[in-house]
RNA sequence: GCGCCUGUGGCUCAACGGAUAGAGCAUCUGACUACGGAUCAGAAGGUUGAGGGUUCGAAUCCCCCCAGGCGCGCCA
């Protein structure tokens, strides 16, 4: 079916010849929603804009739909939709099982990179977002209908386990004892180690030699660390309610068999070559060459994402690949993608996009930190929320502190102002939900008896209702978009305009057509709050 | 040196080239024998970092500065 908003488009597009970019209404006395068509159009025509409009308004039919079309403003087109119709839209959504979110007309197979911890370390600040936000989109996207493969890119490859093998052995560590945090001590005696001795930093680069060429112990130890890594990285994401599991690993080694094919590809092909003895690619644009093997003969990760691309878009048959990993990434990608396209790894019917996310700040508003300087831990973040609220309201709020705001920017981590259940936080719209479900739940005690919006009679629930009608067109901006704060400010709009019509109007103490139209419109408001925080991976309580 | 990002009321953030730049927090006024006041209604608070330009129209696009952050050949 199509959505209000697009049906609307759709109608004064067959008039105007161009798409209207109908907006919401940014007043009350403007109606439900504008178009700039005509004002646009002046342009072209070089005739007044009002003249224009007055034109369009005379042939657009609308009048199923809409009230009379207003000219207004400089040229302005204000539409104002029949109450009965925001009714039967408002039905809709409590009816159909999406709640209005349109399937895709073609979907996509999608592959998202994101968390991505690396073995024997916690996971820190950085993979906080990356994982709420990735999580984000795998939820929007699934439900569009598209295919969405999870990639948990993790660290389980490179020299780092050259030190840590040979700290094992030294210390004659069992590493069916150690947890994740025991791991990670032991990476940085490894370090400091390495650092101190250089027969020691020897021996772990033999041991990385080793690593490659498949010998049985190393190996072993290799893949006890990734077992002793992966259990802690679960307990993080049990405690983080996300949907990746161990299906979605993918980590770094997989592709290690792959590094010289791509190299000799690349070099055969005469997309990269020798220089300074190592193997680049120049791209224009660029002003350093990207690094595909060193002159030591290794490969960094830039040969390591290229791969990956191979085997996303040739094997996965991915036509679209989305990267959640920090701003600070940004040139790397755009190099990598830049170089995948010379290469053809990425057809120009496969996109590519980098989400690029700023940083999380600690209170003072500078780098989060512990007072030893290192990196915070993601359990520690949630610990500290923790102490503020029980757990399924403190993670609502790191989560919703994380989507609400531009992806681009950075965050403070203020635990105290992200738990508040006033104002645009993530507890505020858990409690809009609850509440509404309390008074559903004392209707259905009584027989619920609310199953169509029939009645809008005051403006409350006309915003309301309107508000509903505009949840798949949310949803559709967020898929195409990548930016989750629109669905937040969308859900907070709704929230709000559910408390100001519940404080105004009364619901069980209404009677007959008023009461049941009433029930209906709580009960969709409800689907749509518990669908809208579902897809932001924030659950929705049915009491607080 | 080159490049990317950010700069909006005291604070935290919106605004997809369009009408009078919107919210929240904090502040101040109101509304409770309540469908849970964890709420709602309202007030006050802005030369959108500065200056030019394009446009019927600029927080948004272009140019040049200023401030902060982050990147830019052999780590990932």
């Amino acid at each position: 079916m199509l959505s209000l908003p697009s049906l609307l488009s759709e109608r004064i597009q067959a008039i105007a010849g161009i798409d209207p970019e109908l907006r919401p209404a940014t007043r009350p006395q403007f109606g439900h929603y504008q178009t700039n068509v005509a004002l646009r159009l002046a342009n072209a025509e070089g005739r007044p804009p009002r003249e224009v409009a007055a034109r369009l308004v005379e042939q657009i039919d609308l009048a199923d739909l809409c009230e009379p079309l207003e000219i207004a403003g400089p040229g302005f087109i204000n539409l104002r939709i029949h109450t009965e119709v925001l009714g039967r839209v408002a039905t809709q959504v409590l009816t159909e099982p999406k709640s209005g979110i349109g399937t895709v007309e073609h979907p996509r197979t999608v592959v998202i990179d994101y968390s991505s911890p690396n073995v024997a370390k916690q996971m820190h600040v950085g993979h906080l977002r990356s994982t709420i936000i990735g999580d984000c989109f795998t939820r929007v996207l699934r439900a569009q209908g598209h295919t969405v493969i999870p990639q948990n890119h993790i660290g389980d490859w490179g020299r780092q386990f050259g030190m840590l093998v040979e700290q094992i052995l030294e210390e004659g560590i069992d590493l069916r004892a150690l947890d994740l945090a025991g791991a990670e001590a032991l990476y940085q005696r490894a370090n400091a180690h390495l650092q101190s001795s250089t027969a020691f930093a020897d021996r772990a680069r033999e041991r990385v030699v080793l690593l490659q060429g498949g010998d049985a112990e190393t190996r072993q130890l290799w893949q006890q660390l990734i077992e002793v890594s992966k259990a802690g990285f679960n307990d993080t994401y049990r405690r983080m309610n996300v949907v990746l599991t161990d299906a979605d690993l993918a980590g770094e080694s997989i592709y290690n068999d792959d590094l010289a094919v791509v190299a000799a590809d690349l070099e055969d092909r005469g997309v990269a070559v020798v220089d300074d003895g190592a193997l680049v690619v120049f791209v224009d644009g660029f002003n350093a060459p990207a690094i595909i093997r060193n002159a030591a003969g290794g490969f960094g990760y830039t040969c390591t994402d290229l791969a990956a691309i191979r085997h996303r878009v040739g094997t996965l048959r991915a036509d679209r690949l989305i990267y959640v990993v920090g701003a600070p990434q940004t040139y790397h990608f755009e190099q990598v993608f830049a170089v995948a396209r010379l290469a053809g790894y990425l057809p120009e019917t496969v996109t590519a996009q980098h989400v690029g996310f700023g940083q999380v700040l600690g209170a003072d508003g500078k780098k989060f930190s512990t007072r030893e300087g290192t990196a915070v831990t993601l359990n520690s973040l949630l610990d500290a929320a923790e102490r503020e609220a029980a757990p399924a309201i403190a993670l609502a709020a790191i989560k919703y502190a994380d989507l609400s705001s531009g992806l681009q920017k950075d965050y403070t981590f203020d635990a105290q102002r992200m738990v508040a259940t006033t104002g645009d936080t993530g507890p505020y719209l858990q409690y809009a939900h609850a509440r509404v479900n309390q008074i559903l739940r004392k209707a259905e005690a009584e027989g619920f008896d609310g199953d169509a919006v029939t009645v809008l009679a005051e403006p409350a629930e006309q915003q309301v209702a309107l508000l509903l009608s505009r949840f798949g067109e949310v949803v559709a901006a967020v898929g195409e978009t990548l930016q989750p704060h629109r669905l937040c400010g969308y859900l907070y709009e709704l929230a709000g305009a559910l408390s100001s019509f519940y404080e105004q109007c009364p619901v069980l103490k209404s009677g007959g057509d008023v009461r049941a139209s009433r029930l209906a419109l709580c009960a969709a408001t409800r689907k749509v709050l518990a669908t809208g925080l579902d897809l932001l991976g924030i659950e929705a309580p049915e009491r607080m």
